[in-house]
DNA sequence: CATGGACATGGAATTCATTTTCATTTACGC
DNA sequence: GCGTAAATGAAAATGAATTCCATGTCCATG
């Protein structure tokens, strides 16, 4: 690959801000949350630019997205290389990554035997986590 | 559970033409898309009463829900019982069946290990099939 | 057959995440 | 500093999905 730098992207305070706002979150926010965040805090940054930060971060694979039961799209910042499968809490919304090498497999398995081609695949698991599950007295 | 008939539903002819209309379909389509047809054909039905007949086949596992790239739903007719998982084409939205019993089992023992309860699972599955691709000359 | 009430319908209005528009501002190579 | 392509952000648009609510209809009764 010669130039493959596709996306000139410049460095403004605003992505910078996203980005460490990201970082502070332990779990998966939506954009909404996030700027939400980011206007309480001192650097204001608008909506639409809290969108765009976030495309481009998983363009270039730096977040991971899932989707919460609505259909809401959630971020994290990506630890680990590779990508991740993480079980969600339905009430709380807590995350725990879980090994998914299994399904890594098999998806790559249907890639291959399917005739499809670019083959992704999501995975959601959701579940209620201990902390929020009643006390069934 | 004793009498779990939690939904007592009455037979409407408006229920009955979503599902017809939804058997007409050989793949996933939405609900803005099924509400479309019947509103062509002789009998026309809310789009209301379409997402709430949805509901209910999906409450009742009578319809497989997927979600496309927009997190938009898409339904199609149940044919074999217990879930089942697709993979779907971005470009036609064609849609083939996919051996998922290796996820299931995954998810099951995920279940089991995590301290969740009432873990679910949602498995996309999307690539470009081969009459979709381009042929690379 | 008549009746009543629970269930169902559907058009309009609403909600809400996300995207688009566009005038203005800003980063950064020169 | 200058110019310009990129970035910003407020407001408006989009579009799926849901809620509201007045009206309609199925169906177990009398």
């Amino acid at each position: 690959m010669t130039g493959a730098k596709s996306s000139p992207t410049r460095n403004t305070p605003q992505r910078a801000a996203v980005l460490r706002a990201l970082g502070n979150c332990q779990d998966f926010v939506s954009a909404q949350m996030l700027h939400a965040r980011l206007v309480t805090a001192d650097c204001a940054v608008g909506l639409t630019t809290v969108y765009r930060a976030l495309h481009q971060l998983q363009a270039t694979g730096q977040v991971d997205v899932v989707r919460d039961g609505t259909g809401e799209r959630l971020y994290r910042r990506r630890s680990t290389a590779g990508h991740q499968h993480y079980l969600l809490c339905r009430d709380c919304g807590r995350s725990r990554p879980v090994d998914s090498r299994v399904v890594e497999r098999w998806a790559e398995r249907i890639g291959e035997t399917s005739g499809f081609t670019d083959v992704e695949h999501t995975v959601e698991l959701t579940g209620v986590c201990g902390r929020c599950r009643p006390t069934a007295h």
